[in-house]
DNA sequence: TAGCCGTGGAA
DNA sequence: TTTCCAAGGCT
């Protein structure tokens, strides 16, 4: 036992204020209104998937305005998903949603689920996602376990500065200890959390004096010890695959009509390179190769 | 499981 | 200018 795990004050202790500092300083964000639905839930969760809100908003809007219900997705071609995401980043995500959007018409009736289980069961919904659409659309009980609120439950529980690179067990058990036991309670705990994470607790200035519990925070208390263990260490992104993928994809993105070779060749010197990354965007589905050279998103 | 998968704003 | 990082998922 390095590292203590234990909380000095009980759970319930932590809700209300933190549940109040909610209730006062929560963003008016449009996936939390009323009408957004499971739906609109869902479709945000996939944008805010490593997208800052403030980008995810606008595309936010048009998505829904231009496809209301996961049926009307799924009847358009997944390229047309590709397109719309714009610049949000990692298109996958759109392809997947667009993924969801069919198995939901298909299998569900045209209703997001509410069941964890056969959200889990969905393209691009993993374990975090599963839990916040339920948590948030439905009002379920969960642990809802993103990096805002478990660099929350790291400082404040248990006493280090930022969570381990990939979410542990002793994660997942303190979160569900510290989950209150009715399920709407719960569920503002877990937007709660969430919300003091991005606005207060944040990873590189955290604000203490506008934290309801700083005067619990074991971090805190400790005087701030400064993270020890291996550096996250960020991937370079100039000169990457990556780079020369979201090249190639913003000239298919910016056309109706398919492209030729050469409007791809274009955009990044180096051949090999190019024609891999080339490869991996068909691969991957974002791209449909034509006969005769050309490119263009994906009809099917 | 560690590495891959985009993008752009802030420090 | 460079580095960090933002509501992860998949293999």
């Amino acid at each position: 036992m390095t590292a203590t795990t234990a909380t000095q004050t009980p759970p319930a202790s932590l809700h209300t204020p933190v549940i109040g500092w909610f209730d006062q300083h929560a963003r008016d964000l449009p996936w939390r209104r009323p009408e957004a639905g499971a739906w609109g839930v869902m479709v945000s969760e996939f944008m805010l998937q490593q997208t800052p809100v403030n980008r995810v908003l606008p595309v936010y809007e048009q998505w829904l305005a231009r496809w209301p219900r996961p049926a009307d997705l799924a009847a358009q071609p997944p390229g047309e998903a590709v397109r719309a995401w714009g610049r949000l980043g990692y298109p996958r995500r759109a392809l997947r949603l667009h993924g969801a959007a069919q198995a939901i018409t298909e299998r569900h009736g045209g209703d997001v689920p509410s069941e964890h289980a056969q959200l889990l069961a969905l393209p691009g919904i993993g374990e975090y996602t599963a839990a916040a659409v339920a948590s948030f659309a439905y009002r379920q009980r969960h642990a809802v376990l993103d990096t805002n609120v478990r660099r929350v439950f790291a400082r404040a529980a248990t006493g280090i500065q930022y969570p381990p690179n990939a979410t542990t067990a002793a994660e997942r058990k303190l979160a569900r200890a510290l989950l209150p036991d009715e399920d709407e309670q719960a569920a503002r705990w877990a937007a709660a959390t969430m919300e003091l994470g991005a606005l207060v607790c944040t990873a590189k200035s955290e604000d203490c004096t506008r934290c309801p519990i700083s005067e619990q925070c074991a971090w805190r208390l400790a005087g701030k010890p400064p993270h020890q263990g291996p550096p996250r260490r960020g991937q370079t992104y100039a000169g990457t695959d990556r780079q020369v993928r979201g090249r190639l994809l913003a000239v298919l993105r910016e056309s109706v009509n398919p492209v030729p070779q050469s409007a791809l060749d274009a955009v990044w010197e180096e051949p090999v390179q190019r024609a891999r990354a080339l490869d991996g965007l068909v691969a991957d589905g974002l791209v449909e190769p034509l006969a005769g050279g050309q490119y263009r998103l994906p009809l099917t």
